[in-house]
RNA sequence: GCCGCCGUAGCUCAGCUGGCCAGAGCGGGUGACUCGUAAUCACCAGGUCGCGGGUUCAAAUCCCGCCGGCGGCUCCA
């Protein structure tokens, strides 16, 4: 249903000629002094509700605009879909009724050829249009029927015990397993309110690391060089990781067309959750993962067997996804973020398997290697039933790689693209948990997107596609990392960052300005040897110097005075092993620090310190 | 998207039953101090009180709308 609503001094009308399907008129015409005219058209779905609905629209509109008089008008011209004649009579009529009790309301009649005189008021609220649905009938024609699938599937919860049990999740004794409690009850039950802005968000904002950013979107952040020198740190490792298992890195468009028709299938899925873009004839949606770019790619790709399994890897960023806004939390979950996105062709189901299981190994290394170990974070299989069925050996054995409990969620039937898909999760310091790595086995997308290779025998055959995302969003580990830091912090321990990702790795510290030429010699013998270090040359006192330091969760701090010049060694404050209450602190050549450091590091990517190397020379950027 | 709470200096916050010049600490600038491991001292400069309307003689303070944040519900390719 369309409304028009004009506030007016006065509307006239007159009947002009009849129409075939008129409604008896007494009158000729009519004028109505300091009046709320409703144009109305009814449209095909309109039904009583919708009727109610448009009642309590009006109501509100003319308390608002002080009108005490209603004039309800019937108007086809502002529908393209409108609803036949018995229908627009009766909801008409019904809000001619509805309105009644609290206004003067007149209705001007159906199916005539009308002329009118109207002289609009002209303030602000005076002219308003109004479109009403019926509750629950837009997102109704939205949902496809693989949604309506989604209704109708059942999900059953298991834990599947390290001795290849399979538990219902009420008769599993959590004990000793309690992450995974809190991991099970947020999946199936969700959590309650803890009020207070989550930890990582605080640490993101005062370690200057990553912020909101007001004048875009919501879920859209800035990264201040700390952050962005982090994310890049990860965005390497994670790149690297995949290009040495054998991905081939792409890069793909990040938009698409709406309708393209093998994307917009794809598109219908999943109501409403893109950004539009409008080009100058086409509309576009941004992209919400690398599938489309990649699929595409290989639905143009000459592929043979022999060319199996075929891994194809993008980091995307970004990706977008237009969260409903409530959701979106500080680095959990983004409207715009960066994934790793690696998708493998694998021949058979045993090659899809086989590729399942060295990814869900490698994302174990991943994981480890960003400072995450295994007992941090829950696993969740995700199953139908058939393919538990048909594959029982294999599921178990994937217990077999954590050595823990994993949840189980069956479903008996399949609604989404995938047959089996595991994702591991970190619980964080408020309960709440957060998909990290995911492997997927898409049965779907390979005759969707015409992707085929061709066999021994010379016939082209449909493989079955692997979505992976090693680490998921990399702002999403950064989040855990946080969370982690701050876990320990309540633990009594002092929150840190790993070694390989501290943006200052070493803070130099002259006792006072006398030493300040020493340190810069240090600094400079640690920054030849491929380590991030800097140096405090400000004007503070030792203990102030040293407690900034400290807040800033850098690893070693060296302090240079008299003694470090004459012995030619360094005291040494090592984080890691101090509490707050007692530092750890040892004195060492700097070789030996190196060593250390470039030991921590090994395997790991490095990045030059993005700041400058002087601390009085840095903007703080908050 | 819906409901609730919040939005004052770069940061953390006080003031908010309407009315004295809108405050503190931290941070920043200047000067003193030249220092041995989590905050040296003094002085100075910083505010469209989120934005837009309204009520009032008078609004940071009351009302409405919007924007942003947090929490809950819903949702999560």
């Amino acid at each position: 249903m369309k409304l028009l609503l004009i506030h007016a001094d006065f509307m006239e009308y007159e009947l002009k000629r009849k129409t075939s399907v008129a409604e008896d008129a007494k009158e000729k015409g009519k004028r109505l002094d300091e009046v709320l005219v409703v144009f109305t058209s009814v449209e095909k779905d309109d039904d009583e509700r919708t009727a109610g609905k448009a009642v309590e629209d009006i109501k509100e509109i003319a308390e608002k605009v002080g009108a005490e008089r209603i004039l309800v008008y019937p108007y086809a011209h502002l529908s393209p879909n409108l609803a036949d004649a018995k229908t627009g009579i009766k909801l008409l009529r019904e809000i001619e009724t509805g309105l009644k009790d609290s206004f003067e309301v007149h209705r001007a009649p159906f199916g005539w050829y009308k002329s009118f005189n109207i002289s609009c008021k002209g303030h602000p609220l005076s002219e308003l249009s109004r479109e009403i649905v019926a509750e629950g009938k837009e997102e109704e024609k939205e949902f496809t029927e693989a949604l309506k699938a989604e209704e109708k599937a059942k999900s059953y919860w298991y834990i599947l015990t390290p001795e290849k049990e399979l538990v219902e999740v009420e008769k599993f004794d959590f004990k000793g397993h309690e992450n995974l409690e809190k991991f099970v009850r947020y999946e199936i039950a969700k959590k309650r309110a803890v009020d207070r802005i989550p930890p990582h968000v605080e640490y993101m904002q005062r370690l200057q690391l990553a912020d909101y950013e007001p004048a875009s979107d919501s879920g859209h952040m800035r990264y201040y060089p700390k952050g962005r020198l982090i994310k890049s740190l990860l965005e390497t490792y994670i790149t690297d990781k995949c290009v040495e298992y054998g991905a081939m890195e792409v890069e793909t468009p990040l938009m698409y067309d709406r309708e393209h028709p093998t994307l917009r299938k794809y598109l219908e899925r999943f109501p409403a959750r893109q950004y539009i873009i409008s080009g100058d004839k086409r509309e576009f949606f941004l992209r919400f993962a690398a599938c489309f770019g990649q699929f595409l790619m290989k639905h143009d790709a000459i592929i043979t067997y022999k060319n199996l399994p075929l891994k194809m890897y993008e980091l995307t960023r970004y990706s977008f996804r237009k969260e409903q806004r409530g959701e979106l939390v500080g680095l959990r979950r983004l409207r715009a973020f960066t994934m790793p996105d690696m998708h493998t062709l694998a021949r058979d189901m045993e090659e899809a398997k086989q590729e399942f299981l060295n990814q869900y190994k490698l994302a174990v290394e991943v994981l480890r290697d960003i400072g995450l170990e295994s007992d941090e974070y829950e696993t969740a299989v995700r199953i139908t039933k058939d393919f538990y069925e048909e594959n029982r050996e294999f599921i178990h054995s994937l217990v077999d790689i954590l050595g823990r409990p994993i949840l189980i969620e069956m479903w008996d039937s399949r609604f989404f693209y995938f047959v089996l898909k595991f994702e591991f999760n970190f619980v964080d310091s408020l309960d709440k948990a957060s998909a990290l790595s995911t492997v997927q086995i898409d049965v779907e997308n390979a005759e969707r997107y015409d992707i085929s290779y061709v066999d021994v025998d010379g016939e082209k055959k449909r493989p079955y596609i692997l979505h992976c995302s090693l680490s998921g969003a990399v702002e999403r580990c950064i989040y855990a990392i946080l969370e982690k830091a701050y876990m320990k912090k309540e633990k009594g321990e002092l929150p840190s960052l790993p070694l390989w990702l501290s943006p200052t790795q070493v803070r130099v510290i002259p006792v006072s300005e006398k030493y300040l030429e020493k340190s810069v010699e240090i600094a400079e013998r640690l920054k030849d040897a491929g380590i991030r270090v800097d140096v405090d040359d400000r004007d503070e006192t030792l203990g102030k110097k040293v407690r900034d330091a400290s807040t800033e969760w850098i690893p070693f701090i060296a302090v240079i005075g008299e003694r470090e010049v004459t012995e030619n060694k360094i005291m040494v404050t090592i984080r890691e092993e101090s509490t707050l209450k007692r530092q750890k602190k040892e004195l060492m050549e700097v070789e030996d620090l190196i060593a250390r450091i470039k030991g921590e590091c090994e395997g790991k990517p490095f990045k030059q310190l993005p700041l400058p190397m002087f601390l009085s020379a840095r903007p703080s950027f908050r």
